[in-house]
DNA sequence: GACTACGCTGTGAACGCTCACAGGCGGCGG
DNA sequence: CCGCCGCCTGTGAGCGTTCACAGCGTAGTC
């Protein structure tokens, strides 16, 4: 055995091997029809002897493509950019395609651009973006693409650019009702983060639904999505000493947090406040008490982001612009009717 | 403007606006010193009207090197593995590596086989495998990797291949170790999956911990990582009739669960059954009561991983086959000295 | 028996870049 | 005034694949 590393086979060691020509192994390994039998026979051999692997360098090279697309992502530790990543990853791997991922380290577009030009650099054959950025720049962002198909995950409805979205709004809506439905009228808020799309949305639907209902909320307080500024928000809003009866927090470690704050002073849940979380973490269930939430649908996200991406990277017709799924209310312990 | 997509520009373009070779292009682009100030301005101010981009496959093809890492992940939904994925990702940006991901859909031998086989396909300089697989063939993925350096995050203590672990075995000895400093004697278990690495190796650090001082588990059961499941097996435990007054999960999550059943059976806690988590997710000092449990270091864990597997990409000297973080334990509320 | 058709195979070129090398040009020392 | 060395630049080749095309043989058709 020599030292060296054995130097990788390619097809021209195979097709010697195989006593053919390379094209004839090039056919082979793509799967052309017009082979027969016995010489594929030989070369698949060949290839297995000679553990050979195509060179996918060589072979973007001259067809301009690489089945491979890119993913930028931000807070990908949080719950619900994490599931989509994980879900987004699972439907592209079922369609062959590899995956390039880019994570943002900070939420600006500054970083997005960056982000979407070393892609380019990459040759991806498109991308998706999990960049939860609110007030983005459409035209901007399809400018950069140039020629590269791209689809945005849970950006604002009616973004004129391909894009897949859980409609946030929708479910601070389905939230915000559910309160007011068991009698609220009080209700306080623990907001995302103002720069977040999804936070905004979110709390859009419950200003909404509040005005419908001639209301505004009680108070209003902002949040990092952690238990931590959960649990801070909520004593802001006991200190500040305006009565609510109700609570919308904007993710559910938020409302975790918010529900070891009261706890901690003494305030029931559900029997003084009723509490509404939003991400439905499976650890939620079981939370003290186990927490009403909203629910989204992450696999589905991922399959159709992956289904519209790559009949964009085919060419094939994609009649919707933007593809909305409905998140849904799930009904625990942590509310309850007034009275 | 004509409605094909502008062809993306190449080295000769620029060269040939810039006025000059194409090699002098190549040697702007790779910052090569010998190149007349001049004549880098203008080749800069060429590549920036023709909007250029270099082709990577072009250059990998040349070079053989793709400035690309593959992450081989499992379970990146679950906390540790998502952190681990999230930072080691960072650790490679800052090194200017590019990641393509491929993450298993089921925790196989057969599986890793695959995706290795895969990431060959696609020209990674190396490759990070979070496989938390217990019983890893050493030799076999040495055998599968070739010529491509690897590390592997998370196995087992001792393996004789490149890895980056941090030492759950010790993990478990920690935290049993501080329910037998508190005093308690009769010890429960919630485990890990037992085809994961980790629940084997937190459990054989509990075991070895209480045979020190002459004790058996009083009953251990196995749970799937999920808050669900640790709450079931709690109320086996309880069912069971055994009588216990410390209980380790092998993660917060499952702790979760437990404390969940336990309240709902009237058992308190710390009060009547002292409880230890593993994993410290940010949540868990908002638990009910607050967790005590196993902090575990993943942002050291994404450095040494990224710069180990950087080095022998480069092949310069690796002292270490294996490095080794330390977990740390966290007490909260939710363990009391018995009596 | 010649002609067409078809199944299979091989040849040349190109993809866009880097590497190794060769060379031009100016300045400096002898 | 020649030679040499340094800086800077250009030329040729090749990386491993696919694409377009050409060619060969065998069989089928009239």
């Amino acid at each position: 055995m020599p030292v060296m590393p054995t130097k990788q086979a390619t097809m021209v060691d195979v097709a010697r091997r195989a006593g053919i020509s390379y094209q004839t192994v090039s056919r082979v390994i793509n799967g052309h029809p017009s082979v027969a039998p016995r010489t594929r026979e030989r070369v698949l051999l060949a290839i297995d002897e000679l553990n050979y692997l195509p060179n996918a360098a060589a072979r973007n090279l001259v067809t301009r493509r690489s089945r491979t697309v890119g993913i930028i992502s931000y807070g990908t530790t949080y719950f619900g950019p994490g599931q989509m990543l994980a879900n987004i990853e699972t439907s592209f791997r079922e369609r062959d395609y590899g995956l390039t991922l880019s994570t943002l380290t900070e939420m600006s577009l500054g970083a997005l651009h960056a982000a979407i030009h070393e892609l380019g650099g990459r040759a991806v054959d498109g991308i998706v973006m999990i960049t939860p950025i609110a007030n983005i720049d459409s035209d901007e962002i399809r400018k950069l693409c140039r020629n590269v198909p791209f689809v945005m995950i849970d950006v604002a409805l009616g973004q004129s650019v391909p894009s897949v979205v859980i409609d946030q709004r929708r479910g601070g809506i389905l939230a915000t009702r559910h309160l007011l439905d068991l009698g609220h009228r009080e209700i306080a808020e623990i907001r995302g983060p103002a720069d977040w799309s999804g936070a905004a949305l979110r709390h859009e639907g419950m200003l909404a639904v509040l005005h419908e209902a001639g209301l505004e909320p009680v108070m209003s307080v902002e949040g990092d999505w952690s238990a931590a500024s959960g649990y801070a928000a909520a004593r802001r809003l006991l200190d500040a000493g305006a009565p609510f009866s109700g609570l919308f927090a904007s993710n559910d470690q938020m409302a975790l947090g918010a529900l070891r704050a009261l706890r901690e002073r003494g305030v029931g849940v559900p029997a003084d406040v009723s509490v509404v979380g939003f991400d439905d973490l499976p650890e939620s269930a079981f939370f003290e008490p186990p927490l009403t939430t909203v629910h989204q649908d992450f696999v589905s996200l991922g399959r159709e982001s992956a289904a519209y991406l790559s009949d964009m990277i085919d060419q094939r017709p994609t009649p919707r612009m933007q593809h909305v799924l409905d998140p849904e209310l799930v009904v625990r312990c942590s509310t309850r009717s007034v009275g």
